[in-house]
DNA sequence: GCAAAAGTGTTGAAGGTACACCCATGT
DNA sequence: ACATGGGTGTACCTTCAACACTTTTGC
């Protein structure tokens, strides 16, 4: 993994002037953790700290500046894994921002926002050559200020992944291979922030067929809980567009 | 109205060579017609012919290149004007392209979708310094094959209309102030492409409390119906994030 | 009167929410 | 035994689709 491009907004730029547009690629990448001393997981993303101007010390989206022969798509897959050092297990574009004065110089960042199993997450802290001092995780709810306008980028792939938290299956995004209805219930909780039914959830889930039941039960100090798998074969009406050339389309 | 820059893709870059990636902005602008013969509206749009390499004489989407002090939005508004000569109800952006095989010279394109009124529509025949002859009108549905991955693009663009359609009021982009609630319903219908019940969509329609009746009647060989105004106070759960500065934010 | 579209009423199916209740385990 | 979460049953309510029916105009 070798760093082919630095930070973006500002510094080590590809063009050396500002009489260009640069075109950046950042992500909003989303995982959950559980806080000590609560069972319940809440969702939390990781920032890096910047370490040049504009905005030198502030928490930023972890992102880089697009390389001329890579796709959008793969942009923020090398990005990703260069700053934080993650692999998501899902990848969507989200927006593209191109105000004049979002930075001193010309940027057009095309954000994309990103899933993040539990487990995987831990992978930052064993990782290559992630820059560990600079990369930290926050709680969606309570970020600092953050440099440019990345305040409102976050609202906005929180949103999104409210909303379709609702209608597709990404919550699997979240999720180890097999889980108990009362851990997918978990995710979709953290992502609404409002708690749900447990009889109604699994109902909805259950007919939903997306789910293929095991014959292993995840044991406590209370009835066994039976294990489910993601139904591959399912698609639902999820990525909504025709898949147009294999990668860098609309996800949704 | 001056041309600051020309057609996307390639030609007259504001960058001479290619080794950098230039940012167009392309729109999908979207009205309806009807059909000599009959009376219920259809989708179209303006595509316009190439007059360079690479895919000259092709149709493609109006676009242009972002100039340097432009916002995304604003260069969306402009290209759109030059090429045209139209004024949308509506405009949003759709998604951002950047596959590296998607034209010759590195490019990505920020796509927006818009709505332009039926009497909006015939300004491009008397508009300005449009150059008519390479701007035409096609039926949403029965396209040729366009330049680079237009057609694909448009595909999407028509996905995200039939579901904006469903959760919003982006209807009346396509309407004049006043309206009856047939020719709303005529709209929903050239878009989704099926026919409605009538009696159903006057109480969803008027059960979401979007329009104001007035005390005038459209006439014809029949019972005269009520005119509506669209409620301007009212505001769907439409753009959903925050509104952040003004302009070139995301509009879902 | 008749055709045609405007507008109202009614019914049944489907889906969501609330909540009572039983089941199976660890302690 | 009892606490805890797993899992089932059910009643209510809202929304939506289908369609019968009445109203008001032009011809």
């Amino acid at each position: 993994m070798t760093r082919t491009s630095t930070l973006p907004e500002a510094g080590g730029a590809p063009a050396s002037a500002d009489d260009v547009t640069r075109v950046a690629v950042s992500t909003v990448i989303f995982s959950l953790r559980r806080p000590t001393g609560s069972d319940r997981p809440t969702v939390v993303l990781p920032l890096v700290r910047r370490t040049r101007d504009p905005h030198e010390g502030q928490w930023a989206l972890p992102g880089g500046w697009l390389d001329i022969a890579e796709s959008l798509d793969a942009a923020a897959s090398r990005t990703l894994a260069e700053t934080t050092g993650l692999a998501p297990s899902h990848l969507e574009q989200l927006y593209a921002f191109g105000a004049v004065e979002r930075s001193p110089t010309r940027v057009v960042s095309i954000v994309y926002w990103a899933l993040v199993r539990e487990e995987d997450a831990s992978t930052m802290l064993t990782g290559a050559d992630v820059d560990l001092e600079n990369v930290a995780w926050f709680e969606a709810g309570e970020l600092p200020p953050l440099a440019f306008d990345h305040n409102e980028i976050v609202e906005y792939a929180l949103w999104r992944l409210r909303n379709k938290v609702g209608y597709s299956r990404i919550a699997h995004g979240l999720l180890p291979d097999e889980f108990t209805l009362a851990e997918l219930r978990e995710v979709y909780e953290a992502i609404l922030g409002r708690r749900l039914d447990p009889a109604n959830f699994r109902r909805q889930v259950e007919s939903s067929a997306t789910l293929i039941p095991t014959d292993d039960f995840r044991t406590g100090s209370h009835r066994p809980a039976r294990l489910y798998r993601y139904n591959r074969d399912v698609e639902l009406a999820d990525r909504g567009p025709v898949r147009v050339h294999g990668a860098d389309d609309p996800a949704r």
